[in-house]
DNA sequence: CTTTATGCAAAGGGTTTGCAACAAA
DNA sequence: TTTGTTGCAAACCCTTTGCATAAAG
Protein backbone atom coordinates (compact mmCIF):
# COMPACT_ATOMS: atom_id res chain seq x y z
CA UNK A 1 0.00 0.00 0.00
CA UNK A 2 2.91 2.23 0.44
CA UNK A 3 4.36 1.54 -3.13
CA UNK A 4 3.56 3.46 -5.41
CA UNK A 5 5.16 2.40 -8.69
CA UNK A 6 2.25 -0.13 -9.23
CA UNK A 7 -0.21 2.80 -8.45
CA UNK A 8 -1.46 3.60 -11.99
CA UNK A 9 -1.78 7.34 -11.51
CA UNK A 10 1.62 7.73 -10.82
CA UNK A 11 2.43 5.96 -14.04
CA UNK A 12 4.24 8.12 -16.36
CA UNK A 13 2.96 6.69 -19.17
CA UNK A 14 -0.31 6.94 -17.93
CA UNK A 15 -0.05 11.07 -17.21
CA UNK A 16 1.75 11.46 -20.52
CA UNK A 17 -1.41 10.16 -22.39
CA UNK A 18 -3.68 12.30 -19.79
CA UNK A 19 -2.05 15.47 -20.29
CA UNK A 20 -2.21 14.47 -24.43
CA UNK A 21 -6.11 13.72 -23.95
CA UNK A 22 -6.43 17.18 -21.94
CA UNK A 23 -4.54 18.69 -24.69
CA UNK A 24 -6.98 17.91 -27.19
CA UNK A 25 -10.60 18.14 -25.61
CA UNK A 26 -9.20 21.51 -24.68
CA UNK A 27 -9.30 21.92 -28.82
CA UNK A 28 -5.36 21.87 -28.61
CA UNK A 29 -2.93 20.20 -30.94
CA UNK A 30 -0.77 17.25 -30.37
CA UNK A 31 2.26 18.65 -32.63
CA UNK A 32 5.49 16.51 -32.38
CA UNK A 33 7.38 19.92 -30.66
CA UNK A 34 4.60 18.94 -27.70
CA UNK A 35 5.04 15.89 -27.72
CA UNK A 36 8.60 16.36 -28.02
CA UNK A 37 8.49 18.86 -24.69
CA UNK A 38 6.32 16.05 -23.04
CA UNK A 39 8.50 13.27 -23.37
CA UNK A 40 10.97 15.57 -22.29
CA UNK A 41 9.80 16.78 -18.98
CA UNK A 42 8.60 13.12 -18.14
CA UNK A 43 12.81 12.08 -18.67
CA UNK A 44 13.88 14.84 -15.67
CA UNK A 45 13.50 13.33 -12.29
CA UNK A 46 12.57 16.48 -10.32
CA UNK A 47 12.15 20.09 -11.41
CA UNK A 48 13.67 22.24 -14.13
CA UNK A 49 13.75 25.04 -15.55
CA UNK A 50 12.55 26.28 -19.25
CA UNK A 51 15.93 26.33 -20.68
CA UNK A 52 17.37 23.16 -19.52
CA UNK A 53 14.09 22.10 -20.80
CA UNK A 54 14.56 23.14 -24.20
CA UNK A 55 17.99 21.47 -24.31
CA UNK A 56 16.19 18.46 -23.50
CA UNK A 57 13.71 18.90 -25.75
CA UNK A 58 16.11 20.17 -28.77
CA UNK A 59 18.02 17.01 -28.33
CA UNK A 60 15.10 14.45 -29.15
CA UNK A 61 14.03 17.37 -31.69
CA UNK A 62 15.81 19.61 -33.50
CA UNK A 63 13.28 21.80 -34.50
CA UNK A 64 11.65 22.71 -30.83
CA UNK A 65 11.79 26.51 -29.93
CA UNK A 66 12.38 28.40 -27.10
CA UNK A 67 9.26 29.78 -27.45
CA UNK A 68 7.33 27.08 -27.76
CA UNK A 69 8.53 25.47 -24.74
CA UNK A 70 7.29 28.39 -22.67
CA UNK A 71 4.03 28.34 -24.67
CA UNK A 72 3.58 24.53 -23.76
CA UNK A 73 5.09 25.26 -20.13
CA UNK A 74 1.99 27.72 -19.66
CA UNK A 75 -0.24 25.62 -21.35
CA UNK A 76 0.52 22.54 -18.65
CA UNK A 77 0.47 25.09 -16.01
CA UNK A 78 -3.19 25.87 -16.46
CA UNK A 79 -3.92 22.50 -16.82
CA UNK A 80 -3.07 22.22 -13.48
CA UNK A 81 -0.20 19.37 -15.06
CA UNK A 82 3.09 21.39 -14.21
CA UNK A 83 3.72 23.66 -10.89
CA UNK A 84 6.00 26.99 -11.10
CA UNK A 85 8.32 26.92 -7.71
CA UNK A 86 9.56 30.57 -7.39
CA UNK A 87 13.23 28.96 -6.09
CA UNK A 88 15.32 31.96 -7.08
CA UNK A 89 15.34 35.12 -9.23
CA UNK A 90 17.27 33.81 -12.22
CA UNK A 91 14.89 31.57 -13.26
CA UNK A 92 11.27 30.26 -12.79
CA UNK A 93 11.73 26.37 -11.93
CA UNK A 94 9.08 23.87 -12.66
CA UNK A 95 7.78 20.46 -12.04
CA UNK A 96 5.02 17.81 -12.15
CA UNK A 97 1.81 18.65 -10.29
CA UNK A 98 0.68 15.65 -9.82
CA UNK A 99 -0.63 15.22 -6.30
CA UNK A 100 0.83 11.67 -5.72
CA UNK A 101 4.35 12.60 -7.14
CA UNK A 102 4.76 16.11 -5.93
CA UNK A 103 7.20 17.07 -3.24
CA UNK A 104 6.81 20.33 -2.07
CA UNK A 105 9.61 21.07 -0.15
CA UNK A 106 13.09 22.53 -1.75
CA UNK A 107 16.13 21.95 -0.50
CA UNK A 108 18.76 24.49 -2.57
CA UNK A 109 22.37 22.85 -2.35
CA UNK A 110 24.58 26.18 -1.62
CA UNK A 111 27.73 23.36 -2.02
CA UNK A 112 26.65 21.70 -5.38
CA UNK A 113 24.27 23.78 -6.78
CA UNK A 114 21.24 21.19 -6.67
CA UNK A 115 18.18 21.29 -5.72
CA UNK A 116 16.85 18.50 -3.76
CA UNK A 117 12.93 17.89 -3.34
CA UNK A 118 11.54 16.13 -0.29
CA UNK A 119 8.27 15.52 0.85
CA UNK A 120 7.05 16.10 4.52
CA UNK A 121 3.57 15.79 4.70
CA UNK A 122 3.36 16.77 8.86
CA UNK A 123 4.51 20.01 7.36
CA UNK A 124 1.11 20.70 4.93
CA UNK A 125 -1.01 19.42 7.28
CA UNK A 126 0.33 21.89 10.31
CA UNK A 127 0.32 24.98 8.01
CA UNK A 128 -3.16 23.87 6.26
CA UNK A 129 -4.20 24.17 9.78
CA UNK A 130 -2.44 26.76 10.86
CA UNK A 131 -3.41 28.85 7.55
CA UNK A 132 -6.54 28.42 7.37
CA UNK A 133 -7.22 29.70 11.34
CA UNK A 134 -5.10 33.00 9.98
CA UNK A 135 -8.73 33.04 7.82
CA UNK A 136 -6.96 31.40 4.42
CA UNK A 137 -7.90 28.93 2.29
CA UNK A 138 -4.31 27.72 0.76
CA UNK A 139 -4.12 26.83 -3.12
CA UNK A 140 -0.37 26.22 -2.52
CA UNK A 141 2.42 25.78 -0.43
CA UNK A 142 6.06 25.73 -1.02
CA UNK A 143 8.88 25.33 1.13
CA UNK A 144 12.59 26.11 0.44
CA UNK A 145 15.65 25.93 2.83
CA UNK A 146 18.91 27.12 1.33
CA UNK A 147 21.32 24.38 3.19
CA UNK A 148 24.81 23.87 3.03
CA UNK A 149 25.82 19.63 2.81
CA UNK A 150 27.54 18.07 5.61
CA UNK A 151 29.12 15.58 3.96
CA UNK A 152 30.62 17.64 1.42
CA UNK A 153 31.81 19.53 4.51
CA UNK A 154 33.14 16.49 6.41
CA UNK A 155 34.51 14.35 3.52
CA UNK A 156 35.42 16.97 1.07
CA UNK A 157 32.67 15.45 -1.32
CA UNK A 158 29.64 14.47 -1.46
CA UNK A 159 26.94 11.91 -3.93
CA UNK A 160 25.55 14.47 -5.19
CA UNK A 161 28.33 17.02 -6.41
CA UNK A 162 30.38 15.69 -9.41
CA UNK A 163 33.35 14.79 -7.79
CA UNK A 164 36.40 17.36 -8.07
CA UNK A 165 39.10 15.58 -7.43
CA UNK A 166 40.50 14.46 -10.58
CA UNK A 167 40.95 17.23 -13.37
CA UNK B 1 9.03 39.14 28.53
CA UNK B 2 6.72 38.84 25.57
CA UNK B 3 6.24 42.52 24.73
CA UNK B 4 9.29 43.43 22.47
CA UNK B 5 8.33 47.05 22.14
CA UNK B 6 10.42 47.97 24.64
CA UNK B 7 13.13 45.52 23.89
CA UNK B 8 16.05 48.00 22.55
CA UNK B 9 16.88 45.49 19.86
CA UNK B 10 13.46 45.92 18.36
CA UNK B 11 13.34 49.89 18.23
CA UNK B 12 13.69 50.81 14.69
CA UNK B 13 15.44 54.33 15.78
CA UNK B 14 18.46 52.36 17.28
CA UNK B 15 18.88 49.78 14.40
CA UNK B 16 18.34 52.85 12.24
CA UNK B 17 21.32 54.10 13.94
CA UNK B 18 23.07 51.00 13.64
CA UNK B 19 23.28 50.17 9.93
CA UNK B 20 24.20 53.73 9.63
CA UNK B 21 27.23 52.87 11.77
CA UNK B 22 27.86 49.73 9.93
CA UNK B 23 28.07 52.26 6.24
CA UNK B 24 30.61 54.29 8.16
CA UNK B 25 32.65 51.38 8.99
CA UNK B 26 32.50 49.89 6.01
CA UNK B 27 33.98 52.73 4.68
CA UNK B 28 30.70 53.96 3.04
CA UNK B 29 29.38 57.37 2.83
CA UNK B 30 26.10 58.60 4.44
CA UNK B 31 24.60 60.35 1.52
CA UNK B 32 21.21 62.33 2.10
CA UNK B 33 19.89 59.10 -0.41
CA UNK B 34 21.35 56.65 1.65
CA UNK B 35 19.63 58.01 4.52
CA UNK B 36 16.44 58.28 2.86
CA UNK B 37 16.09 55.06 1.42
CA UNK B 38 16.63 53.75 5.05
CA UNK B 39 13.28 56.11 6.06
CA UNK B 40 11.86 54.41 3.39
CA UNK B 41 12.68 50.95 4.53
CA UNK B 42 11.44 51.65 8.16
CA UNK B 43 8.19 53.56 7.31
CA UNK B 44 7.20 50.01 5.34
CA UNK B 45 5.57 47.92 7.71
CA UNK B 46 6.31 44.44 6.33
CA UNK B 47 8.07 43.60 3.13
CA UNK B 48 8.55 45.27 0.20
CA UNK B 49 10.06 45.71 -3.45
CA UNK B 50 12.34 47.69 -5.48
CA UNK B 51 9.96 49.93 -7.41
CA UNK B 52 7.73 50.39 -3.86
CA UNK B 53 10.79 51.37 -2.32
CA UNK B 54 11.51 54.11 -4.77
CA UNK B 55 8.32 55.19 -5.02
CA UNK B 56 8.54 55.86 -0.83
CA UNK B 57 11.88 57.42 -1.24
CA UNK B 58 11.13 59.62 -4.14
CA UNK B 59 7.96 60.69 -2.16
CA UNK B 60 10.88 61.85 0.49
CA UNK B 61 13.32 63.07 -1.41
CA UNK B 62 12.43 63.41 -5.51
CA UNK B 63 16.98 63.25 -6.17
CA UNK B 64 16.33 59.67 -5.17
CA UNK B 65 17.00 57.12 -8.35
CA UNK B 66 15.95 53.41 -8.92
CA UNK B 67 19.70 52.62 -9.57
CA UNK B 68 20.57 54.21 -6.02
CA UNK B 69 17.63 51.97 -4.13
CA UNK B 70 18.86 48.95 -5.90
CA UNK B 71 22.57 49.67 -4.88
CA UNK B 72 21.69 50.35 -1.61
CA UNK B 73 19.34 47.46 -1.02
CA UNK B 74 22.56 45.35 -2.27
CA UNK B 75 24.64 47.13 0.16
CA UNK B 76 21.85 46.22 3.32
CA UNK B 77 21.60 42.41 1.59
CA UNK B 78 25.45 42.15 2.09
CA UNK B 79 25.72 43.32 6.00
CA UNK B 80 22.77 41.49 6.38
CA UNK B 81 20.46 44.12 7.46
CA UNK B 82 17.76 43.17 4.70
CA UNK B 83 16.67 39.92 3.04
CA UNK B 84 15.60 38.88 -0.13
CA UNK B 85 12.50 36.75 -0.51
CA UNK B 86 11.58 35.21 -3.40
CA UNK B 87 7.73 35.49 -3.21
CA UNK B 88 7.29 35.76 -7.37
CA UNK B 89 8.40 36.06 -10.15
CA UNK B 90 7.91 39.80 -11.55
CA UNK B 91 9.65 41.08 -8.86
CA UNK B 92 12.10 40.40 -5.85
CA UNK B 93 10.84 41.55 -2.09
CA UNK B 94 13.01 42.06 0.75
CA UNK B 95 12.34 42.66 4.21
CA UNK B 96 14.15 43.49 7.81
CA UNK B 97 16.73 40.80 8.09
CA UNK B 98 16.62 41.88 12.34
CA UNK B 99 15.92 38.14 13.85
CA UNK B 100 13.65 39.61 16.69
CA UNK B 101 10.96 41.01 13.77
CA UNK B 102 12.21 38.26 11.09
CA UNK B 103 8.99 36.48 9.66
CA UNK B 104 10.24 33.91 7.56
CA UNK B 105 6.58 32.78 6.47
CA UNK B 106 4.61 34.29 3.80
CA UNK B 107 1.07 34.02 2.82
CA UNK B 108 0.21 35.61 -0.68
CA UNK B 109 -3.72 36.48 -0.64
CA UNK B 110 -4.80 35.81 -4.13
CA UNK B 111 -7.63 37.75 -4.08
CA UNK B 112 -6.60 41.26 -2.78
CA UNK B 113 -2.88 40.39 -3.70
CA UNK B 114 -1.24 41.73 -0.21
CA UNK B 115 1.60 39.45 1.24
CA UNK B 116 1.07 38.65 4.96
CA UNK B 117 4.19 37.86 7.03
CA UNK B 118 3.37 35.24 9.84
CA UNK B 119 5.73 33.84 12.37
CA UNK B 120 5.51 30.37 12.76
CA UNK B 121 8.74 29.10 15.46
CA UNK B 122 7.47 25.45 15.05
CA UNK B 123 7.46 25.19 11.52
CA UNK B 124 11.54 26.76 11.76
CA UNK B 125 12.13 23.95 15.05
CA UNK B 126 10.69 20.77 12.89
CA UNK B 127 11.81 21.62 9.43
CA UNK B 128 15.56 22.50 11.19
CA UNK B 129 15.48 19.07 12.58
CA UNK B 130 14.19 17.61 9.24
CA UNK B 131 16.81 18.85 6.81
CA UNK B 132 19.28 17.96 9.73
CA UNK B 133 18.46 14.62 9.28
CA UNK B 134 18.63 14.92 5.64
CA UNK B 135 22.41 15.86 5.79
CA UNK B 136 21.86 19.74 5.30
CA UNK B 137 22.83 22.43 7.41
CA UNK B 138 19.90 24.64 6.84
CA UNK B 139 21.22 28.84 6.17
CA UNK B 140 17.69 29.93 5.35
CA UNK B 141 14.26 28.99 5.08
CA UNK B 142 11.53 30.51 3.52
CA UNK B 143 7.68 29.14 3.52
CA UNK B 144 5.16 30.39 1.15
CA UNK B 145 1.58 30.10 1.00
CA UNK B 146 -0.74 31.36 -1.93
CA UNK B 147 -3.94 31.04 -0.31
CA UNK B 148 -7.50 32.97 -0.81
CA UNK B 149 -9.00 34.98 1.50
CA UNK B 150 -12.50 33.30 3.73
CA UNK B 151 -13.72 36.71 4.89
CA UNK B 152 -13.82 37.99 1.43
CA UNK B 153 -15.36 35.13 -0.32
CA UNK B 154 -18.10 35.31 2.88
CA UNK B 155 -18.73 38.54 3.53
CA UNK B 156 -17.68 39.75 -0.51
CA UNK B 157 -14.57 42.20 1.25
CA UNK B 158 -12.01 41.50 3.60
CA UNK B 159 -9.89 44.56 5.85
CA UNK B 160 -6.82 43.85 3.54
CA UNK B 161 -8.87 44.44 0.25
CA UNK B 162 -9.87 48.45 -0.24
CA UNK B 163 -13.30 48.46 -0.23
CA UNK B 164 -14.62 48.38 -4.15
CA UNK B 165 -18.31 48.46 -3.23
CA UNK B 166 -18.41 52.13 -4.38
CA UNK B 167 -17.18 52.76 -7.60
C1' DC C 1 41.01 67.99 -2.61
C1' DT C 2 40.26 62.99 -2.89
C1' DT C 3 37.41 59.38 -3.36
C1' DT C 4 33.06 57.49 -3.23
C1' DA C 5 28.24 57.93 -4.72
C1' DT C 6 24.88 59.52 -7.83
C1' DG C 7 21.66 59.88 -11.94
C1' DC C 8 21.09 58.74 -16.39
C1' DA C 9 20.58 55.84 -19.99
C1' DA C 10 22.02 51.82 -22.04
C1' DA C 11 22.88 46.94 -21.42
C1' DG C 12 21.66 42.28 -19.45
C1' DG C 13 18.99 38.15 -19.04
C1' DG C 14 14.92 35.47 -18.65
C1' DT C 15 10.37 35.44 -20.63
C1' DT C 16 6.70 36.94 -23.78
C1' DT C 17 4.73 38.24 -28.12
C1' DG C 18 3.66 39.80 -33.19
C1' DC C 19 3.84 37.88 -37.46
C1' DA C 20 4.28 35.20 -41.59
C1' DA C 21 5.08 30.46 -42.66
C1' DC C 22 3.61 25.89 -41.45
C1' DA C 23 1.16 21.67 -40.26
C1' DA C 24 -2.59 19.17 -37.60
C1' DA C 25 -7.22 17.62 -38.33
C1' DT D 1 -8.86 23.73 -46.44
C1' DT D 2 -9.18 25.72 -41.99
C1' DT D 3 -7.46 26.95 -37.85
C1' DG D 4 -4.24 26.48 -34.43
C1' DT D 5 0.98 26.31 -33.89
C1' DT D 6 5.66 27.28 -34.82
C1' DG D 7 10.25 29.73 -35.16
C1' DC D 8 12.22 33.93 -35.36
C1' DA D 9 13.39 38.15 -33.69
C1' DA D 10 11.95 42.01 -31.44
C1' DA D 11 9.77 43.60 -27.33
C1' DC D 12 9.27 43.46 -22.26
C1' DC D 13 10.36 44.07 -17.55
C1' DC D 14 13.12 44.07 -13.67
C1' DT D 15 17.73 44.73 -12.45
C1' DT D 16 22.56 45.93 -13.19
C1' DT D 17 26.26 48.74 -14.93
C1' DG D 18 29.45 52.32 -17.36
C1' DC D 19 30.34 56.88 -17.20
C1' DA D 20 30.59 61.73 -16.36
C1' DT D 21 29.10 64.66 -12.66
C1' DA D 22 28.22 65.66 -7.85
C1' DA D 23 29.13 65.70 -3.03
C1' DA D 24 30.81 63.55 1.48
C1' DG D 25 34.65 63.71 4.40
Amino acid sequence: MSSSKEDPSTNNAVIQQRIKDFLQEEGCRLTKQRITILEAIFSNKDCFHAEELWVKAKSLDDSVSRATVYRTIKLLIDGGYLRALDLGREQQYYDLNIPSQSKLNHIICKDCNKIIEYEDPCLDIRESALINELGFNPKSMTFKVEATCQELTKTGQCDRKVSNKSS
